[in-house]
DNA sequence: TGAAAAGGAAAACGATCGTTTTACATGGAG
DNA sequence: CTCCATGTAAAACGATCGTTTTCCTTTTCA
């Protein structure tokens, strides 16, 4: 397994699971098992790390919403979360323990809420035949009530808000 | 005013707009005016700090939800983005950064979420007028959704959220 | 009046933080 | 054979962490 990739699997592990500030590189070099010497001519710092995760989990997760309809996507979210488990969305948290202030870590994040919004719009425009920019924010909403509310409800939070999409769907067409 | 409530509200501020790991009691101690010594009397720890931030918290956003209806459920969240902005849910982000690791945090934000659940709940059954379990957990998703998309989205997610939880009821209805 | 509680300022505690450096081993490529 | 990139192990860097302690002053109330 190639350097860079091993460490990024080993830091999203423990950065998803303790957090950003409460993980440790010796932590992160135990891991990934490498020395600090051989991380940090790959990453170059602890925030660039981070970001790198980041930009990880987004083709990984987007990868994994590459789907056709509005149900399908709350079909993805329940895999997803089924296999991974449901600690809140990791970029939001990203953003929040570091005040927005580190520019590497805050510009993954909106990054990645761009193009997940881009394509939240995507899919639901497919699905009914045309653009509808207030149902696509009202899934989007949903979805990231999915992610959250999944930290305490489980997967129950995520079919829920599957059944109230197709919900808000059917009214929406003519 | 009282200094275990000065304490609190500065620590309240300081959390939200910095996280929990990376406030530093120094920054604590400046921000409610008084000493370590001080703080440590009438807070025990940081994490007993943190827990108490999420009591007075809880209280606080309550008292501002009780309302009798759905609709106003999501009127009351919007004037709370309004007036204190959006960072998330600083509850799931606490437990999030602490890793659930931390009992007094943890223990204060199962308390308030399973709080929040059945305030939800009450209030669509009231509003329906009859018990409607999968449609309290659509409309908990979805406010929790509002919570989170506002962070990039603004206060438009939770009017979405708020159209979106209209359209929910009425198909509910008879 | 006088004891006790409460608070301030600041030093000190050991621990841990992110990061750099030093010294040494390994394994192809020219 | 030598060069150079790449790696490990480990010490060291100054800074900062949460917490406790020391010494002194102010407030409170019986």
């Amino acid at each position: 397994m190639e350097t860079t990739a091993r460490l990024a699997a080993a830091a999203e592990q423990l950065f998803n699971r303790h957090g950003y500030t409460a993980t440790g590189m010796d932590r992160l070099t135990e891991a990934a098992g490498m020395s600090s010497r051989t991380l940090y001519k790959h990453a170059g710092s602890k925030a660039q790390l981070m970001a790198l995760v980041l930009a990880e989990r987004d083709r990984r997760f987007m990868a994994r919403l590459a789907v056709g309809d509005v149900d399908a996507l709350f079909a993805a979210l329940e895999d997803w979360v089924a296999e991974e488990g449901a600690r809140g969305c990791l970029f939001l948290r990203a953003r929040a323990e570091t005040g927005g202030e580190i520019p590497e870590i805050a510009r993954a994040v909106a990054a990645h809420k761009a193009a997940f919004q881009a394509h939240v719009a995507a899919i639901v425009e497919h699905d009914l035949g045309g653009r509808a920019p207030a149902l696509a924010e009202q899934i989007l909403v949903l979805f990231e009530g999915a992610t959250h509310a999944a930290v305490y409800r489980g997967v129950d939070a995520v079919r829920a808000a599957r059944a109230g999409a197709a919900i808000l769907m059917d009214a929406a067409r003519p």
